[in-house]
DNA sequence: GATATTATATGAATCGATTCACCGTGTCAA
DNA sequence: TTGACACGGTGAATCGATTCATATAATATC
């Protein structure tokens, strides 16, 4: 590998030359910039990045820490966060943490020693007040968080609005006559899933149907979960009409345990999902979801954290942007119940 | 964020003992390592990375570049890529090349400006022989293909047996009864298809059956053009009692035209899918599959990757692993055609 | 007691870029 | 003619670690 070294000796220059002329910071007379530019090209020269982040103070690396890559919801995430990237002239690194605080809190001490420019994050369930997250902008390291934000903290963020997607799928079952309609939550400390179960409420007291707190269970997003809880309450006396699953994963189990049961999809039951689920629009049942812009979330946070490394951001206030998640109604809630067809309690 | 020259001064000890406390490659009296110990615990500090990549000459981060993280074949493989990478205290850096070449290319030169100590690559089709990855190798960075590679390169691979998983999948559906089995098939140009065509063929003779070219269709590993040749297929007569779809998107499309022309799986037509698909197991048609071990080739290529970085491997020419499909039987497949109901010519 | 050996510790050189103070030359206005 | 200024170009200092030749002290050997 030859040097700037090798290559200002080549064309009889300075290195400061050479760094001129790859840089572009400075003038060069047009003589000296066309031997620099032969001796690049002759030498196949490529400038090293390593040297120049220690000497510049910035790697253009970007981290996302997310819980599992394999959970249908992130590859689309990474995806738009990877073109951001790219397309600034970003590296991405990708961390899967499992949901687990310790290994979050140690992944983010290595992005500290790698000097990671900025970092996207979907914070751990458990992260509580998410001091890393405040250790690591503290130091001076941009952090967004996706998805969820630790209680409390001042950090950029972009999230998917849970309250709204959740509410206009219910008010979408309740529309199609459900009364009697379950939600299969996540974990009581994640804010999302309690979004979500708050939309669920307001979707409820628009219609005047009272909450129950019977037809709430909580999981923790995963398939086993949803598999397990579904199959409760399928076997409740009276059978909810609807399920309302949280989560893609668990949405999934729920619709094994309706198969497995016997119950056909809507007819006995309807399935609703918060979350696209791969295949969707394909496999029986067709399951009604509310879709969440996956892509953007992953796209749109890469942007804002560039733009906060580029310091194109005046504000130093906490930026926050949400999205809009979207209903798609598929045959897994479109069997309209009659007045009558209501068990009553 | 304090230096190792303030530890040293904190601890009055030189630079050099720093760096020995810390690396532990010389001997160092117990008295000055506890200084300095205590020196690093008081100032919180951490080596910066960057410098000891500039000097040591390795960067500890691995690279994969994959035609993008949205296939539901590479979240798995990722996975187990980061996983392997992590264990051993490296990180992975993610790229996606919508299997264009160019892009490939220019990843590539920006790896090794990034001093990527090395590269697992699922390469795109039309990479011919593959000269980037020859140069890279070259140039003292080591290469691991996944999946595919370029023909005539020498260079360590981690591979599934494409030719036995579509064997096993084809023998399955003559054991079924039936004799006109029609592929969806991808680009020609890829091996990975060519091997799975192959297959298709193998088992095919060995029933003794004959091989007729117009029933293997070539897609490009698409969704959409795993919907139009699975409609146009279902059009012909006579029609095909089974469809065997090279890849999962392909095989979804298959899905999706077998319902619009309101055929049904498997009494109409039988189908099975080269790839796991999510959910397979959950939705309707639950499908036939051949299900390939992606965690696995993405965690023993980045375990291979380390071994040759770090010299374990003795051997310097390439190494292949090859990894075992599994054919997992479900409902696509399982109706029993009896003899008289195959249609004659 | 002199010398060889071992164990520790030091600090300057190095990795390959960027950056900046400084210098020479030419142009222009006073 | 001279001073001011712009323009090009130079090369040493710097980033923060590792490494190695060298120095010193302590111990072993004869």
């Amino acid at each position: 590998m030859p040097t700037i070294k090798e290559v200002a000796r080549k064309a009889r220059v300075s290195v400061g030359t050479v760094s001129n002329v790859i840089s572009g910071t400075a003038a060069v007379g047009a003589e000296l910039r066309e031997r620099v530019e032969r001796a690049i090209r002759e030498l196949n020269y490529h400038p090293d990045h390593i040297a120049r982040s220690l000497k510049s103070r910035h790697t253009n690396t970007l981290a996302i820490v997310i819980s599992d890559i394999t959970n249908p919801f992130f590859p689309l995430v990474v995806r738009g966060a990877e073109d951001a990237a790219s397309k600034n002239g970003y590296l991405l690194t990708i961390f899967n943490t499992d949901d687990r605080l310790e290994r979050e809190s140690q992944i983010f001490s290595v992005l500290r020693m790698r000097r990671v420019d900025g970092v996207l994050v979907v914070v751990s369930p458990n992260s509580a007040d998410g001091t890393h997250v405040q250790d690591m902008i503290a130091s001076g390291t941009p952090v967004v968080c996706l998805d969820r934000v630790p209680l409390g903290a001042e950090v950029d963020s972009v999230l998917v609005d849970n309250v709204k997607g959740a509410r206009i799928c219910v008010r979408h079952l309740i529309t199609m006559g459900h009364r009697r309609i379950a939600v299969i939550s996540g974990p009581r400390q994640l804010q999302t899933a309690r979004n979500r179960v708050e939309g669920y409420r307001l979707a409820l007291r628009e219609a005047g149907i009272p909450y129950s707190a019977a037809l709430v269970r909580e999981g923790d997003f995963r398939f086993e979960s949803g598999y397990r809880l579904a199959k409760d309450l399928c076997l409740d006396h009276p059978r909810p009409t609807a399920l309302f699953a949280l989560n893609c994963t668990m949405g999934m189990g729920a619709c094994k345990a309706i198969q497995e049961l016997a119950l056909s999809c809507p007819e006995d039951i309807a399935l609703a999902v918060f979350d696209d689920v791969p295949g969707a629009d394909v496999f029986r049942p067709k399951l009604t979801v509310v879709s969440q812009p996956a892509y953007e979330v992953g796209y749109r946070a890469a942007d804002l954290l560039i733009q906060r490394l580029t310091n194109q951001i005046a504000s130093a206030k906490p930026v926050s942007i949400v999205l809009e998640p979207e209903l798609i109604i598929r045959e897994s809630t479109t069997l309209r119940l009659s007045v009558d067809a209501i068990p009553r309690g």
